[in-house]
RNA sequence: GGGCGUAUAGCUCAGCGGUAGAGCACUCGGCUUACAACCGAGCGGUCGGGGGUUCGAUCCCCUCUGCGCCCA
């Protein structure tokens, strides 16, 4: 035990510990019912670490380090997401390089020692994946390092990454499965379509944005005169298939069934009926183009209507005009941008007269591509799709049930996930037209013309997996009939990063490599996220697991809130940038920085704030003087097991008892922040008031340093007693803190007992509760030894001056309490007489005279 | 437009039928043999507004307002 003891250095210190100890590693010898299993999130590593990281990987660890003291045997991995966009882009820029899936694999590829962003290098899909791995290694040695200097008792040895082979592999094999079973298809269809990255995006992606626009008044030709239409896209008037209206819209009940031919491109379209047209908005009759949005495409799927497709994957109107669209008028169209072609269609229509009215500007909200900047396009494309639900009534409420099987923390997230999959519209498109990701394990023979034959598949067999179908060739074929017609042809896409991620709990548990350790962890019983992916990440994790094995694949969901910074906006990347969790470690400490994100409460977004960082440095601090001033005074291993017989002691330990009830009982229920706030109360209580009131006795014979012995207040049992509940207490408390402040816990457990207090048992109620007594002692003691203080503190003297009476009188019950405890006030008060009233007064009075 | 959450001391937050709580900040005092990066004391609130239920409401119900988020 050191002199003076410090929290500096501590993380180093048992960080290395902990690491040569393997106190942290699974033990996969146990069986399920002995296993706590962690899904944890895979953070992206292409992105900067902030705050958010820190504090909810920590929730995360408070509990893991509960459950391990609990007896389970802990499953902690830790995964690193490096698929997807970011990663992309990044290794593009970095290395100047481009991913191009046509050119096969060079084993001897060295990227460009001077990369040049406007002259990238085209490479394989297997060349960019090492490159991949080999940038992001650098990212996680760095989130790996701050990890664990912030404490998590992740088991490293069980790290994954969401593009490493076995995370590839894990997602084909899922997704053949799929395949074979019906859930996955291939269809062409009309798909949301971002025009910049020109990929397919997934309803799940999308966000509304508020989009200026304008109404713009079209008049076609009908049998008995104009019909007139509003719309904010006149430029898909040559896309147009029908005209829709409300069917108990009088005003165009009798042109039902009629058609009415479009200005310019002279096509008849019929007018129909909908219960999506709203009759309020504009004219009350809508055009249907093929397409504008996705009402457009719900109209055209149950209306049965005709295609005229104008936008092509470049956002540009294709050269060909569509059926029946006369060819002049679209020739002024054919190669244009929405906006110009736009801008053309309003003058041609103003020329012939069919604009009716001013162009009326509107802002509405419009879909976007989460990470894109243009509004989305619709275009048909042949796309991948996983059956999520979305036009399946029997699957959607197979889904809503097992979310009602999840352990929602807290309980209201549930809400989110029921909201969502009730609200989808389709299935899950998970195909996207990039270069970097897990591709399809598919190949597509070529009949002799060389066209694909996409309903018969060349499928990857089982054993080979991970392919790369534009590298690996397919059983049955040679690299040198690659694209020619005879041959085969690789499936383009890769698979959206969420059909990865969506498997991490099989990932990481190594399904169908190591089944046997798969069933000790799976499902898991906690997946920690955030709430903003319930709908992405939680939801497709559902749906793989009740595809693939019939069960929920986690038993509880922990959603964490936000870090919002002062102004209780969320944390915004500058500010994250100007405050780095290294840096929060280094200048706090862990310790402090984990109490203050133990202190917010599961789901609740929580301010960043430095001052309950200092608050967790001071009780981390205090933690360590008060286990050295407790151990100094004769706290020891050997009196755990010691006779407790001073009521105040037995006060003290019957308080414990009921802390450590309620923190069981909260970190039962995933409630980490009141379990240390009650922690918390009772410490200070411990140190302010009863290491205060039996400093004396604990002392004993040889009295308190520096204070006059009073002959014959204690017996040697009743200083033998303060020292067996100081060792109880310390005992208590500090595996009380260890899962919130396990740096400072384990350097004091060091002190005086064996072995890593993060393997102890969690503490129970028992035994204190066998040695405890009356729990109001220790309040009324503290009450009055607060008076005495209070009068010490008006005459502005030291606390250790001298009392020469104390009168105290309160109703009966209370008087006898203080009778049994007056010793202890006595000597902590220095109070030479101490006087009991006649006990008939309704309130404790307490008169100091000094 | 629908839904969820939230509103308590200057700040960050507990409490959720029975006389308003903690920490920080602020003021005053104390070198007190565990701790001066400390300790003690004090100051500080119509518990967002309005209605209702109740003997009694910060707490339950209704409504309005602000803020945040989710979904259209």
């Amino acid at each position: 035990m050191p002199d003076k003891p410090t929290l500096d250095g501590l993380e180093g210190k048992w960080v290395a510990v902990w690491e040569e100890n393997g106190t942290y590693r699974f033990d996969r010898s146990h069986s399920r019912e002995d296993v706590y299993s962690i899904d944890t999130p895979p953070p992206t590593v292409s992105g900067s670490l902030h705050v958010g990281h820190v504090f909810s990987y920590t929730h995360t660890d408070i509990i893991a380090r509960y459950q391990r003291m609990r007896g389970k045997e802990v499953f902690y991995p830790m995964g690193w997401d490096d698929n997807g966009l970011p990663t992309e882009r990044r290794v593009q820029n970095y290395f100047g390089v481009r991913c191009d899936p046509s050119i096969p694999y060079d084993p001897n590829f060295e990227p460009p020692v001077k990369p040049d962003p406007k002259r990238q290098v085209s490479i394989s899909r297997r060349n960019f994946i090492d490159l991949c791995e080999q940038l992001t290694a650098e990212d996680e040695k760095a989130f790996e390092e701050l990890y664990r200097r912030l404490g998590l008792s992740v088991d490293w040895n069980l790290t994954y990454a969401t593009i490493d082979e076995n995370a590839r592999a894990t997602s084909q094999r899922a997704f053949l499965h799929n395949l074979a079973r019906g859930e996955a298809y291939m269809a062409e269809a009309p798909s949301l379509w971002d025009v910049t990255f020109r990929t397919a995006v997934a309803q799940a992606e999308l966000e509304d944005r508020d989009h200026a626009g304008a109404w713009h008044r079209i008049a076609f030709n009908g049998p008995d005169g104009d019909v007139l239409i509003d719309t904010t896209r006149p430029e898909l008037l040559p896309a147009c298939v029908a005209l829709i209206a409300h069917p108990e819209d009088e005003r165009y009940k009798n042109l039902f069934g009629k058609t009415v031919r479009s200005p310019l491109f002279n096509v008849d379209v019929p007018v129909l009926a909908h219960e999506g047209a709203d009759p309020e908005r504009g004219e009350g009759i809508a055009m249907c183009c093929t397409f504008g949005d996705l009402t457009d495409v719900q109209w055209w799927r149950e209306l049965q209507l005709q295609t005229r497709p104008v936008i092509g994957f470049d956002g540009r109107f294709r050269a060909e005009p569509p059926a029946d669209v006369d060819p002049t008028a679209y020739a002024e169209l054919a190669g244009k941008t929405v906006f110009s072609a736009k801008a053309r269609v309003v003058e041609m229509l103003t020329e012939v007269g069919a604009l009716r009215g001013d162009i009326r500007p509107v802002v509405r909200p419009v879909k976007f591509y989460e990470k894109g900047e243009k509004p989305l396009e619709i275009v048909t494309t042949r796309q991948w799709y996983l059956r999520n639900g979305g036009r399946d009534p029997q699957l959607r409420d197979a889904l809503l049930a097992r979310g009602r099987e999840l352990n929602w923390h807290p309980e209201h997230m549930r809400v989110r996930y029921d909201n969502w999959v009730g609200g989808l519209n389709g299935d899950w498109l998970i195909s996207r037209q990039r270069f970097f990701g897990v591709p399809f394990p598919v190949w597509y023979p070529l009949d002799a013309d060389g066209q694909p034959q996409y309903e018969q598949p060349i499928l990857a067999e089982d054993t080979n997996l991970p392919v790369d179908p534009s590298s690996d060739v397919p059983a049955g074929y040679t690299e040198e009939q690659r694209g020619v017609p005879g041959g085969f042809l690789a499936d383009p896409d890769v698979m959206d990063t969420w059909a990865t991620s969506s498997l991490s709990p099989q990932i990481a548990g190594r399904w169908e490599r190591d089944n046997d350790l798969f069933s000790r962890v799976f499902p898991m019983d906690l997946r920690p996220q955030a709430h903003e992916i319930i709908r992405t990440w939680l939801f497709s994790t559902v749906v793989r697991a009740n595809a693939e094995h019939g069960t929920v694949p986690f038993k509880n969901a922990a959603i964490s809130g936000w870090i919002l910074d002062p102004d209780r906006k969320k944390m915004s990347k500058s500010k994250g940038n100007v405050v780095t969790p290294m840096g929060l470690l280094e200048d706090h400490g862990s310790d402090a920085v984990r109490y203050w994100a133990g202190s917010g409460r599961p789901g609740a977004d929580t301010a960043f704030d430095v001052g309950q960082m200092k608050v967790g440095r001071r009780l981390a601090m205090k933690i360590l003087n008060a286990s050295k001033f407790a151990l100094g005074i004769g706290a020891s291993e050997e009196l755990l097991s010691g006779a407790v017989t001073e009521p105040l002691d037995r006060a003290l330990l019957a308080q414990l008892a009921s802390v450590v009830e309620a923190a069981t009982e909260a970190f039962d229920g995933y409630d980490y922040a009141r379990a240390l706030e009650r922690a918390e109360a009772i410490f200070w209580q411990f140190c302010d008031d009863y290491v205060e009131l039996v400093k004396a006795r604990a002392y004993g014979e040889q009295g308190q340093p520096g204070a006059e012995p009073i002959p014959g207040l204690f017996s040697s049992e009743a200083t033998r007693s303060a020292q067996v509940t100081l060792s109880l207490a310390l005992d208590t408390l500090l595996r009380l803190f260890a899962p919130v402040l396990p740096f400072v816990t384990e350097e004091v457990w060091s002190w005086w007992r064996a072995g890593s207090i993060h393997r102890a048992p969690w503490p129970t109620a028992e035994h204190l509760r066998e040695c405890g007594g009356d729990p109001e002692l220790l309040d009324v003691a503290g009450s009055v030894i607060a008076t005495v203080r209070k009068a010490k503190s008006d005459a502005k003297l030291s606390m250790r001056s001298d009392v020469a009476k104390l009168v105290i009188d309160a109703d009966a019950e209370t008087l006898k309490r203080i009778e049994a405890i007056s010793a202890d006030v006595r000597a902590a008060g220095r109070v030479a007489e101490l006087e009991l009233g006649a006990g008939q007064v309704a309130e404790l009075t307490v008169a100091v005279e000094l």
